[in-house]
DNA sequence: TTGAAAGCGGTACCAA
DNA sequence: TTGGTACCGCTTTCAA
């Protein structure tokens, strides 16, 4: 293992030209940095990023903390910073936080003071009481991936505008009974509540409050499983529309209604958030964001933020994009059997 | 910001025996030691890890290089190793480094080089030509998970015996005609190699080698969805088991029977490998791995490497364990059209 | 059991 | 444009 001392001694320079001309900070005139490069190549040399940082400041590594890295957009969103951050020659560190864990807990304390990045990636954190001001303790560059698009530094979709706009493509089908599933009251995340909040208000400007509904599940495929095996049982009160607060809890609703035999779109639309990788295979309709683009947003966003700490940090809300495919379809009034209690308008 | 001198200072003794309380290296009286912590506490000190480690040579972090994050069984296993460091006290960095990539490439010319890490953990890694000598240069302690647990340091299921045991699963039901999905050419994994010759051997044992059959497919749920649409079109040579490469692709045959009218398991039995997360929704038959143990087991051999490199670093091969649900049952001669053009026995 | 002092491997200031 | 040198913050001899 060389030092730059070895290859300044090489290159016949002195530790502090060596060290101008392999970073590239400082006058070198083109002759010697070309010796100075030769010799490093020569010894292999890599430099010592503890040394480095140490004199700096500067870690070079960024760190990414999530709730999960096994949910399909958080892991999608992590390959985007990843694939960032690697063009930028950065390193990842990885804080995995799953609620309620110790580990969560020894992140929240001990991790992230050691500050051994130069700035830090949240995504979908939804961080508690105290981990709050933890996170502000930390001094630290920050940028959030979804949350409130108000709060400077965060970048999502505008979830209120994918739940409203997955409501209004079912009433456009002609349906009424429309129920909304995802979310329970102590796991209650920001996104989800903001998507049932656009529910809420299509339902209501279409005149269709009296017929709102919200099923809480679990977010994830066997929740929406579970959920809607319980629920779509219930012949008498089955909606013929369902939005879901993402795809995975779609998809979880479709593998129900066929283990019930209900038929999708025919007997139940399901519209979804998401464009899940598996969404395609099971014809969903759903409200595409793209994680992976988030993430390297988050990138951008962050490294302008160190780069320039005096500069506002801004916000950015992507709008969703609407796919449809053959999950949701128009409403048949006939076979309903809600409907056929409700009086035709 | 204070430093350890800072400490020193308030606890009334030399930089050095502050070091000697904190890092706990060396003999303190337990008076001093208690008067050091508490001037530690009281002044929120934190040591500079990049001082330490350039002294020490010791990063305390581990990197982690996997092809992916997105893959069910990776995501599983990253979990279980951070939990593992974090216990530990330990970084992560992450290297997610995807076949075909400009990062992948930088990766193993750039990041790996700088050893930012006292320890590599390499995730079903399957490095190509070139991309074998860049990891034996990197001089640091390495364990693999998913590969051949006869090289050391390799954490694995035993493939072939899981591909066999789910093979033997269905010929003990009576099928004959069984056929087994997953791998292609180009894309070959040690791991579903390993898992055909289990197939293929216990196939020649129950003297159904004849009956055997290999189709291609990416090893994704949409790849099984995709292939197995086409292969079980043909009613004629439709087989009536399904060894599947893993469960990924074992949940997307399931799928494509749907979509096809198979009745699963009375006109189709399928089984996996894996026990995915969402197995228990499809009722999928599977021969069940753990990553996240894997994950951990990963860890602890590793810094048991780490604390002892001499020593000779063991493999672990774990056995799969089999979980029958509802995805494969008897055969049903009468009904199988394939069946129907085979004498009986 | 403790303190003084020498580095670890770089960077950046200042003077030449 | 280059070289000498102090120093980043900690650990670890060595001597007391």
């Amino acid at each position: 293992m060389s030092g730059i001392s070895d290859v300044a001694r090489l290159a016949g320079v002195s530790k502090a030209t060596a060290s101008r001309a392999l970073t590239g900070n400082g006058y070198v005139s083109a002759e010697t940095r070309a010796k100075v490069q030769d010799a490093a190549r020569a010894l292999d040399y890599v430099a010592s990023s503890n040394a480095a940082s140490l004199v700096t400041g500067r870690t070079r590594n960024i760190g990414v903390i999530m709730p999960s890295v096994t949910r399909w957009f958080l892991a999608e969103v992590l390959e985007g910073i990843q694939d960032a951050l690697l063009d930028h020659g950065l390193d990842l560190t990885l804080y995995d936080s799953r609620p309620g864990t110790t580990g969560r807990a020894r992140i929240f304390d001990d991790f992230l003071a050691r500050k051994r990045f130069d700035g830090l990636i949240a995504v979908g954190l939804e961080p508690q009481d105290n981990e709050i001001e933890r996170l502000q303790a930390i001094d630290r560059p920050m940028i959030s991936v979804v949350g409130d698009a108000n709060d400077p530094g965060t970048i999502s979709i505008d979830d209120r505008d994918a739940g409203r706009r997955a409501t209004e493509h079912l009433i456009g089908l002609g349906h009424r009974h429309i129920a909304f599933i995802g979310g329970t009251e102590p796991h209650w995340a920001h996104w989800d509540r903001r998507r049932l909040e656009g529910y809420m208000s299509a339902m209501a400007d279409a005149g269709l409050a009296e017929y709102a509904r919200h099923i809480e599940c679990d977010i994830t495929l066997p929740g929406g499983y579970a959920a809607s095996v319980d629920f779509l049982g219930d012949t008498k009160r089955r909606p013929t529309g369902l939005v879901c607060a993402c795809d995975e809890v779609a998809i979880g609703a479709i593998i129900a209604a066929r283990r019930l035999g209900i038929q999708v779109p025919s007997d139940l639309s399901v519209v979804g958030v998401d464009d899940h990788e598996f969404a395609d295979v099971f014809s969903l309709t759903t409200l595409a964001q793209l994680p992976r683009e988030q993430g390297m947003t988050a990138v951008e966003l962050l490294l302008r933020h160190i780069a320039d700490p005096s500069a506002p940090v801004p916000s950015v809300a992507l709008p969703a994009r609407l796919i449809v495919r053959s999950s949701t379809g128009p409403v048949d009034r006939a076979s309903s059997a809600i409907e056929a209690g409700t009086r035709p308008r």
